[in-house]
DNA sequence: CGCCCCAATATTGTTGACAATTTTTCGATA
DNA sequence: TATCGAAAAATTGTCAACAATATTGGGGCG
């Protein structure tokens, strides 16, 4: 939304092209050929070989020495275990959230649910408003969260590779109307400064997302 | 231990300016002048940048736009907050371990820890011989925890910056006696494969350890 | 005497050319 | 016809020069 005068041109190239990758403009799995790239950005391989490190640190690419950088495509079993990351931090980083919180941050949370409440009602359910949604509430509870490292391991290196995938199996994580009523107690759990109770109901959470993968893992047979 | 035959000058330089920010030839907060640092390796900026970027990733190196790169400096409280992001991960990665450890691993984990104890027996109680070995404990429980992205989140992404710390609060950190104690417990919780005791065991460990940290912040006086 | 501004210096950001490596193409041979 | 291997093309790794930005040092002014 903001648009951050970015100061280098590897810096902007950063932006662009993780925007191009989470948005679907370059594909998993697609080659990303340096001239080609650098050309239609209008610079030289040298920021663009910076930017493409910095998109290897937070796994949007993956690059193998002399052979190039490709896009990153995880298959359900390395999504499950980038669930089961965020399971492990964004439980702390809730436990954390209910204690260093502002009271003027729970009642934004507490809109953002509203909102999301009127999109899903809008939309009859099944709209991709939930995905977007869904990752907005992680996000700021990590962005509010009151420990910095925590803050940039989650909403920086691993939130853009979310992002990425939130299609995938967004369809099985069951209703959206279910995933608002657990964020709701979650966000119970936090305005009541109940940090114990918020972890627990956060891991329990992103744990039946995980389940959801995982059980598609077992179900391969129609996949080419 | 293993000199691996790096293909490319940057993926060189990353091992060495490791090892060098981690042993302490270079200080935390140094200024790491591209051109000096390049000569001195005998390469030129462009493998020297790359490296950089990717010690970034790894919190080794804080570079700003325009004013270059220093080695990182943790105050006592981001160091706290490491401990913080330890303790979610770790505790993850231990209860994972305690299903997917082979046997073999869990007797080897046992090696390790009857060496530490010869170790410490040797030396008294005090020598330096334990901070590494507590790292190399939980390195261990981490690279067997069967999760290829939690293992190269701890090992790959914080272990470095914890082995470049491991002596600022380690006479703190209770009698190396205490820390075996709380390792062999982990350890029989391991081979019982009992993950949610193992998860408990390992988080209260690391709690112990930043609670100490903690507590160092509240007696700031006699700091330049 | 201290502060601010400006020039001089040093350092980082960027570029295009060259070297090394990988991938592709194409023909010879079984 | 399929397969192997070598030449050709494309791509990545490296380098040194140039441009833009920050830092330093010194002189003038209040």
């Amino acid at each position: 939304m903001v648009s951050i005068a970015t100061t280098t041109k590897a810096e902007h190239l950063l932006e662009s092209l993780q925007k191009a990758i989470v948005e679907g403009d370059l594909q998993p799995g697609e080659k990303l050929r340096e001239p080609d790239l650098a050309r239609s950005f209008g610079t030289s391989r040298g920021p663009l070989r910076d930017a493409l490190r910095r998109l290897e640190a937070r796994r949007l690419v993956l690059s193998t020495p002399n052979a190039g950088a490709r896009v990153t495509s995880l298959s359900a079993q390395q999504l499950a275990e980038l669930y089961q990351v965020r399971e492990a931090l964004e439980g702390t980083t809730c436990r954390l959230a209910a204690t260093h919180m502002s009271d003027n941050d729970i009642d934004q949370l507490d809109h953002l649910l509203s909102q999301h409440e009127q999109a899903i009602k809008e939309a009859g359910g099944r709209r991709y408003f939930r995905q977007e949604g869904d990752l907005d509430f992680h996000y700021r509870i990590a962005d509010r969260c009151g420990n910095a490292l925590l803050r940039s391991a989650i909403c920086v290196d691993y939130y853009p590779l979310m992002r990425m995938y939130r299609h995938k199996f967004s369809v099985h994580e069951g209703r959206p109307t279910r995933a608002l009523s657990e964020h709701r107690r979650i966000w119970s759990a936090l305005a009541e400064r109940d940090g114990e109770l918020a972890e627990i109901l956060m891991r329990r959470h992103i744990a039946a997302a995980r389940k959801i993968i995982e059980d598609s893992l077992l179900n391969e047979t129609d996949h080419d």
